[in-house]
DNA sequence: CTCGTACTACGAGATTCAACGTACCACTGC
DNA sequence: GCAGTGGTACGTTGAATCTCGTAGTACGAG
């Protein structure tokens, strides 16, 4: 084969909500779960997607699926497959165009020690 | 009697948390319900104390009272007694001060046609 | 093809939440 | 005193939420 640089890494987006069909007492219901505020801190403090295992959750991987699956219905994150992980990233642009200010206000909260 | 005077409204404060103990996750939980976040803009609009019977929530007179018991416990509005009713007020100062541009921001988001 | 990795979907259990009715208390006015 | 108003506290019920285990899919390495 004439390079080794064939296959992009193949990422396929799901499916996400539009988020000016989202209201924004769902946000704060995703948001106002300890485990799901602790995600969308460490995807702010990286500033880049995040691979879900990579996050350390003390909870079973299942459990971890479901929480992930909410932020995403909820419109705070996004998720796209690359390889065989799933990546998660902050919708953190949209997010301040739909409700400017509040990711930022949210974030800036001193962490009640990170569950380590 | 003497005058007509005498006896002023007799202001009763219930007992409050101190907001610096609440985590922002408490704040979001509580917000993050569609018929307490229609409290909290309702007192936000109308900037001054409100009297719980005055919402007109389509909700039973108990099931108001848990929720106006929630938004307190977590530190959003203050309550306090004057003659036979129970008002309620935003603590929108502390709240400010706690999670800056917070407050500011959700009711900054327009609002789902106000349930009527 | 087989194995291991990374994650999902489904079903089940425990806990929490939201709504209600009833009983009750404090105050007002008659 | 007695009734009415405005609200709480308690117990209950149904729904939603959170957690998990199991089974299964998709991919990469060998």
């Amino acid at each position: 084969m004439s390079t080794n640089v064939r296959r992009a890494p193949a990422k396929k987006a799901l499916p996400h909500p539009d988020l000016r069909e989202i209201p924004v007492h769902l946000v704060l219901r995703a948001l106002g779960e300890p485990l799901r505020l602790g995600i969308v801190r460490s995807l702010a403090r990286a500033g880049r997607p995040m691979n879900c295992s990579s996050f350390g959750l003390s909870v079973s991987k299942s459990t971890s699926t479901y929480h992930f699956k909410i932020l995403r219905e909820s419109g705070v994150i996004s998720q796209f497959e690359e390889g065989t992980s799933r990546y998660s990233e902050l919708r953190e642009t949209e997010l301040e165009q739909r409700f400017p200010g509040l990711l930022t206000a949210i974030l800036a909260t001193e962490e009640p020690a990170a569950a380590e």
